[in-house]
DNA sequence: CCAATAAATGCACTTCCATTGCACTTTTTA
DNA sequence: TAAAAAGTGCAATGGAAGTGCATTTATTGG
């Protein structure tokens, strides 16, 4: 609990209660959580204050928001020493169609993409869809 | 013309006067098109129309959808030939943050993705953006 | 060609999620 | 401790996808 707090602090983030929970609610699960998700494990507070906090997070590097194709933003930690940054942290997301999951493979970072003459990439984004590890052992 | 309607028959779609043109439409333009800029071209016609039309296309493989990330659904023609089948016709698409463009690199396969143990991937998608071609060149 | 049937189209409405304006509360600063 | 800044809550907005149903248009069989 208290690491937390000096970890938002390093982030310049303020340590609020609230962004204190929605950390340690992030940290304690190992799949990519929508606003939703933290809504309904936080009924007490509002909508506009999670979206805002996961907001907060992402520009100080806390988070980082997935396009998992759903349509629904999901939010992630970033790794420690992740930067976001191009050719450097870029790793694959899986969405499970089956158990609706979305998680960070990590370790699996995007291969480099060639591009016709005059592309010049800034941001990659790499989903797989499919069957996840969990739902395919059963 | 005539050429479009005889396709669309073999594709077992009713060419439609609507249908035709809005496949004319999209043959002509070498960019992704947005549900919208159909709208745009078509003042006329509703755009439920519009919208059916294109699903129609997709599930008869002419065209195919695209999530660029923007939130904005897009549609492509498919290449001759295209089946849109994983492990086959997935081509990459790349999203240009300064004119806000997507094109279909038809001829970048996505590469062949390592997952870990138990994962089955059923579909992925690849989405660089950047600086497109043209934008670049100025 | 005509009536019956099927397909396509248009309009209105709904849903879902992201986002914002503004007032209020809590914390920080001087 | 008063003023300022930051955080929070409520209500409303906006954009885009999707659907139900009535109407129009095309197809088919007699
Ligand atoms: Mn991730
Ligand atoms: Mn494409
Ligand atoms: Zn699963
Ligand atoms: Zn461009």
């Amino acid at each position: 609990m208290k690491e937390i707090e000096t970890f938002l602090e390093d982030k310049k983030v303020r340590p609020t209660a609230m962004r204190v929970l929605i950390y340690k609610y992030m940290a304690e699960k190992e799949i990519a959580v929508a606003l939703a998700d933290i809504e309904n494990a936080f009924t007490k507070a509002d909508r506009t204050t999670l979206y805002r906090t996961l907001k907060t997070f992402e520009e100080n590097g806390i988070v980082h928001q997935i396009d998992d194709g759903t349509g629904i933003t999901k939010y992630a930690l970033c790794d420690k020493g992740c930067n976001c940054e191009i050719e450097q942290d870029l790793h694959l997301h899986f969405h499970c169609l089956n158990c609706n999951e979305t998680v960070c493979l990590t370790k699996h970072k995007i291969p480099h993409i060639n591009l016709p003459e005059g592309y010049l990439a800034e941001d990659v984004n790499l989903v797989v869809k499919g069957i996840c590890e969990k739902c395919s052992g059963q």
